[in-house]
DNA sequence: AATGAATGAGGGTTCATTCAT
DNA sequence: TATGAATGAACCCTCATTCAT
């Protein structure tokens, strides 16, 4: 906010330059040359500033990452509730993939399935997120929001490759115009994970699914019709 | 099974090299003159089979795919139920990745992102698994094993993108033997899903969600213990 | 005349293709594969018949030449006066570099700068026409027909060049049909030629070329006006 | 004169190098290998400066026949006359060949036959140089120094192809030493041709071709006897 | 005689990276 | 700090040619 607006440093337009380019054609592809070209530096001075190619494509996500984990980060113990949480924390990454879409096509096609990007800096900072919602995960099956049966690997699995599957696929498809954007998805998509996952009856009591062949013995256990009301009505 | 054992043929030396190889390295890392090596021939016998690394490298996952398709078909019109179907879709993907973890690699790291290789022959199959996938979701949607409401799309990219995800970080870890392998995972995953997407009643009869304060009222109803059991006890 | 209408055999239809493929791309740029192919025979026959490459390029316009020489001796022999020979060995060249295109193609563009070809039998045949060429050049000083101080060297040169390069120009625009063919240039060409090389008197009488000062003493030699005309003695 | 002599550039003993090579040995059979070794650079470099063999190739000529045409455009002007121009313009090219014969030999054994060298720049001025002379025959025959039934493109393939005719046996035979140079049979070369398409009478005065019957009656006009020698009076 | 299959040998081209200025 | 210029090191791919059958 209070940044003073300076023109971009030569570092900068570097980075944005391999991003783009990066994004387009993907890291083998691209080649310094064109990367300077597009940055207005020669190829030396990208060595001069990174030193290596990769060092320059590892270094776009570094800031980003941190930059976005440190906002997420303020805003998280605010919110009251793990779904809640967990919520937030996949907001802010739906929109972060949402509105920089070179990132996402960068992060998502080049470096998830880089492996020395997962010894990186830049790194580290994703991580800690998906970290976060891991600790959000197993605090909500510690307090009883959800299953104590539940694998908080394979939860933390479906909400990011639930997530990652989709921008993916958006990108494959040339990033076309949504009707229902993935932000506009995250909720209902959060509510059939949470649905599953959730208890039903919350702490004490057991919940027991019982298929009746005869309504009418309900009658003999259910004083009350309403206890057939169900979490999911809607 | 009465396929006559005959030695490997050269095309079939080089599939395998290669696989090995553009798994371990990477399509861009891998050479020629490795794989060629690797198989026993020179390098310009690859190019008699192949015209080009890249066809290589396409023409792995064209077999694998397709021959997985096929057993697919033969097997899930005598699966009844939609959510049968499904888990028996995604049990062979998740059998063909677990299995062949070169494979899952290969598919995975390289191919995925690969825009080039979603036009290609290898790509169908996949495709038509996936849209086999979208297929069932709508059925169980028309059919009121669903909810009316769900998006379909959305499920499908949760089913595949849990999965995908889950391989992507099995094999960044380095493929660790697993406890729960992930084939072991796919019933919890997928009763999450189906639980949270689910319609409450069934068909036939009323399907009843008790929420019971005290078990020992279910003495009442069912005279016969296992009268309990239901499709999903889990 | 009398030879058997048999099918061509292999060699000869493996040297038609050749010839139209080296015609087409150049030596260099043809390869026996799809050489091999346009002949309807594997690569390795073209290697039973031609040891290689280059021979196969150089035993194509072996026959050629050779039965064009032949043909050509049967026919000089017979014709009196050097110009009248010269005009025959042209015009058996002509006809045979206009009618086979192909042919002309590849002697002009691909052999004639190859310095192995001139050492090849098949070029032999070309240079005994030439020389062919030089004895009429000679002949033709040594009876006063030509100038005595002519170069036949230089003769032949104007006589072969000027044709060789009047096709390659053809061949250079892809040889669009001319109104006046080649063929139809050459008594025009040879009356070039000719009329700069001859000796003024011609068989009977003296001509003589006079350059007079003053047109009036004409009058005194020429009865008929219409005498002096003539810009195309010939 | 007052050009720096600084030492050759990269470029040009690039360039040099290539001639030479391209020359001796032909371009396919020519190797960037060899050109860069005996330039003294490496083969990334050639690439620097031409973005491929061909590329190479065809600068090689760009700038030889441009400083020739350019050259040749400031004499001509000068030069009187159809018939001097015509040897001014053939004298360029003979001496330029002949003075540098790893040019004429690329030009004449390389490059002629290149169809895609005619489309070059290179070939641009060669064009140029090419149509000045079918300028000048065409003035030669609008003004009556030449018949006017003489066919220019003939003329001119006679001149080019002549000359031509002569560098490349010369290339073939080795470039001997010749006792008359090619630049020495030039007018010997042009007088037979002119003499072929002159008209007879000249500018001033009349030049008139009389077949005289009877030798006795030229004592009546021509006083001296010896006006009648004349077979390369010019 | 004919060929399917295999390959040795090499060439053009590309780029990340360096370094003197 | 910035860069123009240079290159080392590979790699993909081509094809004439061979040989067992």
């Amino acid at each position: 906010m209070t940044e003073k607006h300076r023109p971009k440093t030569r570092k900068d337009r570097i980075m944005d330059a391999a991003l783009l380019i990066f994004a387009e054609k993907g890291f083998q592809n691209a080649t310094i040359t064109e990367i300077s070209k597009k940055a207005g530096v020669s190829e030396a001075t990208v060595y001069e500033y990174f030193g290596t190619k990769e060092d320059l494509l590892f270094a776009i996500p570094e800031k980003i990452s941190n930059d976005t984990f440190e906002e997420s980060s303020k805003v998280i113990p605010y919110i009251k509730g793990v779904e809640g949480k967990i919520r937030a924390i996949l907001l802010f990454y739906v929109q972060l993939y949402q509105s920089n879409p070179d990132y996402s096509a960068l992060v998502l096609l080049q470096l998830m399935s880089n492996k020395r990007f997962r010894q990186t800096p830049a790194h580290e900072a994703i991580r800690k997120s998906s970290h976060g919602l891991l600790d959000c995960i197993r605090e909500g099956i510690a307090d009883g929001t959800f299953k104590k049966d539940a694998n908080p690997y394979l939860i933390r699995s479906m909400l990011m490759g639930t997530v990652e599957h989709l921008f993916i696929h958006w990108h494959m498809q040339g990033m076309p115009k949504r009707k229902p954007s993935i932000v506009d998805l995250l909720d209902s998509f959060l509510e059939i994970v949470f649905d599953g996952i959730r208890t039903r009856k919350e702490d004490s009591g057991t919940t027991l699914y019982l298929k009746l062949e005869d309504a009418k013995v309900l009658e003999k256990i259910l004083p009350k019709k309403d206890a057939a009301a169900k979490d999911k009505t809607k």
